[in-house]
DNA sequence: GTCTATATAGGGATAGAC
DNA sequence: GTCTATCCCTATATAGAC
């Protein structure tokens, strides 16, 4: 509009292009085997051109992660805020970090277990914008009535665990679909405490 | 002795050597950035040694992993053997799945969320090895007090889940230790049904 | 059995034309 | 901004000497 450009042909620009082509491409193969010109020719570019954008391969990762671990952590504050009982909170945050993940934007690979080994200085980016999210979780969980021996980090993190691993097993065309992963979960955890999950 | 030769060098014959060796790499750094060059020196030989005890890098993945399911399989059994409590075999279980995935011998990155897309023949075969630790899960928890709403097989991937993500947030040097994450697990999971977990 | 040397392929990245 | 052409490195794997 402003600049009289028109970008319309693709939907979106070229960077945003080659981020979601990425986002899908490391989704579907992994980062180790998703070559640069795999990327570009899905994208529909030849390889020089994505250094046009990008100046490696890393940077490109580094984005795809950034803007995945935004669309998961707004989607975990918009689900928790219309609730007040912290296990409703729990639920609904479970029923949309499941969602975000299994969905096939391929945009939530990058929980997967290991980074591509970049540059310790540029993983503390990436450890930054995931601590950002599991604060989200960490806050909802200590609201929980846990018993006290119960350790709410070990908690957190086998949670999210229970809810990552859905990437390994989870298949679109079969089985519980993504909400309902999400409410299973909840479900096995919170009969422990409250008997079930309902708004009090 | 039979043979009269020696293979106390190494304490392994080299077969055995390779094999670990490569578990170890392909724990710490993953299938595909563990490179032959990596293992050959590692276990001081030269690249072109190891291809006369195999005839590619995925076929060591294939041993290694064969290897690697039986460690853990055999683990299982003899950690339920003793209980006659279902949940007290889930827990014994649980520490079992935690104390081989943790420790450092490196046997068990093989529960990585993806295979090395080997062709799908071979997949077969690693599919079959992992079907048969699941089935010992299956049966463990085929006997629990489940509330009819909770679907087991669900309930199975979701707490492998859980102790499988302890690969992306253990560290030996501080937290919890292997055997209490497992116990931590299942009494979560267990105080939703029978309150503790204690032989009856 | 282990080595040296190398074939062959594919990767990331760059220079410079257009 | 995109393409052509290519550099350079690293990877797996093999052939054949020892």
């Amino acid at each position: 509009m402003l600049t009289g450009v028109d970008l319309a042909t693709e939907g979106v620009d070229r960077f945003q292009l080659i981020v979601n082509t990425s986002a899908k491409l490391f989704s579907e193969k992994g980062f180790d085997r998703t070559s640069i010109r795999d990327i570009a020719s899905a994208a529909g570019l030849l390889p020089g051109s994505l250094y046009y954008y990008f100046k490696s391969k890393e940077e490109i990762f580094l984005e795809v992660h950034s803007q995945g671990m935004k669309i998961l952590s707004d989607a975990a504050r918009e689900a928790i805020a219309p609730h007040k009982d912290p296990w409703c909170k729990l639920e609904a945050l479970a029923v949309a970090h499941s969602q975000v993940l299994l969905d096939d934007s391929g945009f939530m690979f990058m929980v997967a277990a290991r980074f591509p080994e970049c540059i310790a200085e540029q993983n503390q980016i990436l450890m930054k914008q995931r601590d950002e999210y599991e604060a989200i979780i960490a806050e909802v969980i200590g609201e929980l009535d846990l018993a006290a021996d119960i350790d709410s980090d070990v908690f957190r993190l086998q949670f999210l665990g229970a809810l990552n691993w859905a990437q390994t097993w989870y298949r679109k065309d079969r089985g519980m679909a993504p909400k309902d992963i999400g409410k299973h979960l909840v479900k096995i955890l919170c009969s422990a405490h409250n008997g079930t999950v309902r708004e009090k």
